[in-house]
DNA sequence: CCTATTTCAGGGGTACTGACATCG
DNA sequence: CCGATGTCAGTAACCCTGAAATAG
């Protein structure tokens, strides 16, 4: 059953900055998804990743990204299958694997990145370009903090 | 394979809110839980709204804690098992359940909330006092926007 | 009738862990 | 021998759905 936003929330989580954060998360990650259509979020940031870095081993992405080698294996394999990358095996390192953008794949990083930038203007709707600015800059920071940069 | 923060991740996701806030989120909720110890933060949210509250069903504290109901009924059940909180029929609405703090209940939530307090330090340890209350304001009318508050 | 509450059974996506074979 | 890579299997917590039984 569908829940709603909080209705009254004890005063002890309504200003808790851990709880905001995971509410807010919580909702953009809704919005984002149903922006991304069929693809999640990590699709997404393997193709910008992709694009961005050129023929990249998997781990080399998965640490771009954030993400673990075993949901790398899983979301190559979907990108791969619908032909937006293609995986082909290193000619220098017989361990690993080149991932690599088709034309194709090109094609809907940019569509999925128009959706998603398009996401959070609604998502930060009740924030002054200023003011989301600074929240970014804020969000940056404290993740910066715990990523030793 | 734990996940260590993503080293240089491509320039689309650096700044990008939604994933900053998720990041952040990620990073927030594994801190939490190992303040928490066995417990989840749905136990921690429903003990708050219990004491809160005063007296309540479950439909209330989840209303209150934006928890589905069915999730509810297994938080409930594990804090009725500890013995922190009693469950007993409604006499007035003989389909509902009365949900009662106890005293180790509230001995637990107290502990809870020192602990979760403190993780709030280690997590935002980057930012100054000043610059917090800015991020929970800003996070604050985020989500109250969405909330048709 | 229709709605509300509790409960259960289960799915789906995320984050992660452990193990393995391969290879440098 | 050690470490990195790709792969698979499987776990845990979270969010959500559907349906049933009970009651207002």
């Amino acid at each position: 059953m569908r829940m709603d936003p909080a209705e009254n929330p004890p005063a002890r989580l309504r200003r808790l900055p851990s709880r905001l954060l995971n509410q807010n998360a919580a909702h953009a990650h809704r919005a984002v998804a149903r922006a991304l259509g069929e693809f999640r979020t990590h699709h997404f940031a393997l193709l910008a990743a992709v694009e961005e870095r050129g023929p990249s081993s998997q781990a080399a992405l998965g640490r771009a990204c954030g993400m673990d080698r075993s949901d790398v294996v899983a979301a190559v394999n979907h990108l791969a299958e619908k032909g937006l990358v293609r995986r082909e095996p290193a000619p220098h390192d017989r361990r690993s694997n080149v991932i690599t953008l088709t034309a194709e794949g090109c094609r809907t990083l940019h569509e999925l990145d128009e959706r998603v930038r398009r996401t959070q203007d609604e998502i930060f709707a009740a924030l002054s370009p200023d003011e989301r600015e600074q929240l970014t800059d804020l969000l940056a920071r404290v993740l910066d903090h715990h990523s030793g940069a």
